[in-house]
RNA sequence: GGGAGGUUGCCCGAGUGGUUAAAGGGGACGGACUGUAAAUCCGUUGCUUCGGCUACGCAGGUUCGAAUCCUGCACCUCCCA
C-alpha cells in the first residue's frame, strides 16, 4: 500500500467517521507521517475492543506511516468519561504498570516496532508523572476555556443526567489527553490521532492545544465505533470481554465467538477488523446475501482473526477442537489430544475405582459444573439435554463405567448444544 | 427530630391466616425448527438419600395452620421540621 492511498483504503471500508479536513489531510497523508492512538491499560490484556483502533494503526503503517501506540498509564488513573454513565473506579499504579507491560506484549502482533518506520510504544504516565499542579494550570489549563469544555458531548450528556455527576477528576480528563497529542506533536513529531468516534472532542481538544502552545497544525481522524446490529459493543459477550490473551479467552472460544457472528454484522467486522481485499470482500458479501446458511463470510472472519491473533497453530486447535465439539460421537482419543482439544472448558475428577463400581451420571454433571445441584441435573436429563461422549443419554439413571471413556482417562459431557465439560478419571 | 410507606424467588412484580414451592413478566437454561445465526414454538427455572426438607429483610411470638397477624431490630423510599 502506497502512501498515498490510505484514505481511499479506510473509505472503502467505512472507517472514516469524521476527520480534520479531508483535502488537507490527504495531502499531509501524502509523506509519511506519526499517527497515533491511545489505549486504556485497564485490564492486563486486550480485548477486542481494541482490535479496531489497533488495526488502524496497523493500516497506517502499511501505508508508510510510523504508529505511536500510546498506553494510557497516567490518563488510566484519571478514566475518561466519554461514553460512560458513571464516574469510574481508580486503578492505582502498581495494578497499571503490569497491564501496560502486558498490552504491551500484545502489541507487537499487530505493528512492526523493527524498521524504517518502525512503531513505537509510549506510556503517558512518563511525561505526566513530573508534573505539579501549579505547573499544569499555569501551562495547559490556561489553554482550556470552560465554555468550551462544557460544550463538548462527552460533557454535556452528563451533566444533563440527573442520576450521577460528573467529578472534577473527569472533567479535567480531556486536559490530559489533549496535552498528550501536543506533547506527541512536539517530541515524536506526530500530527495525526486516530480514534473512535467517541473520542472526536478529546482529538479536537489536543489540536486547539497544539496550536495554542505551539502553534502547529495538527490533524484527527476518528472511526465509527463498532456495535453489534442491535446496539451493543461488538467482542462482549453477557459473561464479559473477549480477550486477546489466549489463557483468558481460548483460541477456540475467540474462534467460535466471531464464527457466531450475526448476518447483519459480520460484513462490517470484516471490513473493519480484517485486511481481506476488497475482491474477496465482494465475494464473501455474495456469498452472504445468495446462501447464507454457507457463512463463508463468518467463518472467514472467525479464521482471519484467530490466526492474526493466535497464529497457523492456534486457528488448527481451534478449527479441530469446533470439528469435535459440534460433530459425531468422542471415542478412541488420546488424552493428550482429547485434553487439547478441550482444554478450555470446565473439568472435574473421579476416581478409578469410583467409576470402575459405576459412577452417577448425575453427579457427574454436578461435579463438572455443568449442573448447579442433582435436581438441576435431572432436569437437564429429563429434558433431552445431556450427552456423554457427544451421544445423547437417555436414562436419566445412567450409570458411567470404564467403558464410557473416551480416551485413556477421560470423557467429555455436555449439556445443551454447546456446554461441555471434562470428567477425568484419577489414578 | 416527627409522620407515612416499603423489604417476596436471578431481576421486576402479584399475593393480607389454609393445595402458595408462591400468579404474571423478564432473564437464564433445555428441546424442536434452522445455518453452531436471528425469529418462532414447546418445556424447565429451591434442595433432596424422592420419605421429605428449607424458603417470602433478621430475631422472636400468636395460631391446629402465617409470606400474610403481633413485638423488637436492620435497611430503603417519600413527606414535615
Amino acid at each position: 500500500m502506497s502512501p498515498t492511498n490510505i484514505i481511499e483504503e479506510l473509505r472503502w471500508r467505512g472507517l472514516i467517521h469524521q476527520c480534520t479536513d479531508e483535502n488537507n489531510l490527504r495531502e499531509h497523508l501524502s509523506q509519511s507521517r506519526v499517527v497515533y492512538a491511545g489505549f486504556d491499560p485497564t485490564a492486563p490484556s486486550l480485548h477486542c475492543g481494541s482490535l479496531l483502533p489497533l488495526m488502524m494503526l496497523r493500516r497506517f503503517q502499511h501505508a508508510g506511516h510510523k504508529p505511536l501506540a500510546l498506553v494510557g498509564g497516567a490518563t488510566g488513573m484519571i478514566g475518561d468519561p466519554s461514553g460512560k454513565s458513571e464516574e469510574r473506579v481508580l486503578l492505582d499504579t502498581d495494578v497499571l504498570a503490569a497491564n501496560v507491560a502486558g498490552m504491551a506484549a500484545q502489541m507487537q502482533r499487530f505493528l512492526d516496532f523493527d524498521g524504517p518506520n518502525a512503531a513505537k510504544l509510549v506510556n503517558n504516565f512518563d511525561w505526566m508523572q513530573g508534573w505539579s499542579y501549579i505547573h499544569f494550570l499555569r501551562d495547559v489549563g490556561k489553554n482550556f476555556p470552560v465554555n468550551v469544555m462544557l460544550a463538548k458531548d462527552s460533557v454535556k450528556s452528563r451533566l444533563e443526567r440527573e442520576d450521577s455527576g460528573l467529578s472534577y477528576t473527569e472533567f479535567s480528563y480531556m486536559l490530559l489527553q489533549a496535552y498528550d497529542f501536543a506533547h506527541l506533536s512536539q517530541k515524536e513529531k506526530c500530527t495525526l490521532q486516530i480514534g473512535g468516534s467517541d473520542q472526536w472532542g478529546n482529538i479536537t481538544a489536543g489540536i486547539d492545544l497544539a496550536r495554542r502552545m505551539h502553534g502547529t497544525q495538527l490533524f484527527a481522524l476518528t472511526c465509527p465505533l463498532l456495535l453489534t446490529s442491535d446496539g451493543r459493543k461488538m467482542g462482549k459477550t453477557e459473561k464479559g470481554a473477549i480477550w486477546l490473551d489466549g489463557t483468558r479467552t481460548s483460541p477456540y472460544a475467540f474462534y467460535q465467538y466471531w464464527y457466531n457472528t450475526a448476518d447483519a454484522d459480520v460484513l462490517l467486522c470484516l471490513r473493519f477488523l480484517t485486511e481481506i481485499d476488497q475482491d474477496e470482500y465482494r465475494s464473501l458479501e455474495k456469498s452472504l446475501a445468495e446462501e447464507p446458511g454457507a457463512r463463508n463470510a463468518q467463518k472467514r472472519l472467525a479464521s482471519w482473526l484467530t490466526e492474526f491473533i493466535h497464529g497457523s497453530e492456534g486457528l488448527q486447535s481451534a478449527l479441530r477442537a469446533s470439528e469435535y465439539l459440534f460433530g459425531a460421537e468422542i471415542s478412541d482419543l488420546r488424552d493428550a489430544q482429547l485434553l487439547e482439544i478441550f482444554n478450555d472448558v470446565p473439568s472435574g475428577t473421579i476416581t478409578r475405582a469410583e467409576l470402575e463400581q459405576g459412577f452417577p451420571l448425575i453427579d457427574a454433571l454436578v461435579r463438572v459444573g455443568l449442573c448447579k445441584s442433582k435436581s438441576d441435573a435431572r432436569r437437564s436429563m429429563d429434558q433431552g439435554g445431556v450427552y456423554v461422549n457427544n451421544r445423547r443419554v437417555e436414562s436419566a439413571e445412567m450409570l458411567l463405567t470404564p467403558a464410557d471413556l473416551a480416551s485413556e482417562s477421560a470423557l467429555v459431557l455436555r449439556v445443551g448444544r454447546r456446554r461441555n465439560a471434562v470428567l477425568r478419571v484419577e489414578g
